[in-house]
DNA sequence: TATTGTTATACTCTATAACTATA
DNA sequence: TATAGTTATAGAGTATAACAATA
């Protein structure tokens, strides 16, 4: 059963701190490890930034993307996503049923929709890109300036 | 339906390919995106050095941590990983199946089980990370050498 | 009382396949 | 025939709660 407020996002895995006194053998040498570490805190940070809106790392993907390409394709999104057509149909409908994104017909193509945030959406989009910018932020904030613009450059190497 | 080979992994979401023309917007200001995207590479990389293998980052650190802690319990483990009881328990119960992990009973206390690999858990184990370890060079060899030192003490600052 | 392991259950995420309507 | 969206289904992973045995 759920425990928490309503509405809110189950508690991720998030947090797996170092249990003291054991041994990670070979994971310590493992950039992937590592990655997965780094990325598990960077979760949790989005996680404290955005609780209590019911929001996940994958639909404020979406949020963003929309907001970036209006009428964009379900399908274009789902390749941005990473994520097959129906999955990339969820997160639409949840964004629609909420009153966040809608779908419109386009001229071009009658078998795709276009996707276009509403108002409504707009607007608790750039609350959450508030949101996400500050705990982001803070999350960084474990590194030197200098450090911050060395690291993003190595991951951009990494993840494309 | 699955499609791959038995017992194989079925795909990863893995690969995020940037979509060209599409506008990421904000996500390429944030930390936790690129860690992600990051991490996902990473994520193919282990899929790609342990194909045909059944086994998941999950199952891998289970066995290395095992491996390094031999009479660990079952709490410890779920600890390390970051879930609960009953997801440790799933994971044990998987490498028992296969013979690679057994539990014994710890004369200090009835309620627990120690963990131990089995010798076929040893061998499969040092099979596993000769795999684990040259799939992530690879990865790794994206970055001049000295870039891989700065980016592992870069993310332990952030990922612990 | 608290903890370990266990079991049962539910929920989320995602992939696959089959279907429709358009191209 | 190929593609976009939809629907239904299945599987993996994980959290929660309740329980028995032990501390």
């Amino acid at each position: 059963m759920r425990n928490g407020p309503p509405n809110a996002r189950s508690p991720r895995p998030g947090s797996i701190a170092r249990v003291a006194g054991l041994s990670y053998g070979d994971l310590d040498g493992i950039f992937g490890y590592a990655l997965r570490r780094a990325q598990l805190a960077g979760f949790e940070a989005f996680r404290r930034a955005t609780a209590r809106q019911d929001i996940t790392p994958a639909r404020y993907t979406a949020l963003v993307i929309v907001g970036a390409n209006p009428g964009l394709t379900q399908s274009a999104l789902g390749a941005a996503l990473g994520t097959a057509r129906s999955g990339a149909m969820m997160v639409v409908d949840w964004l629609e049923a909420r009153g966040l994104a809608e779908r419109r017909t386009l001229p071009q193509d009658g078998r795709a929709w276009g996707l276009y945030l509403t108002p409504q959406g707009e607007s608790r989009l750039r609350d959450l890109k508030r949101r996400v910018r500050a705990g982001d932020m803070q999350f960084a904030a474990r590194l030197t300036p200098g450090e911050r613009v060395t690291l993003k450059r190595l991951l951009d190497k990494l993840g494309g």
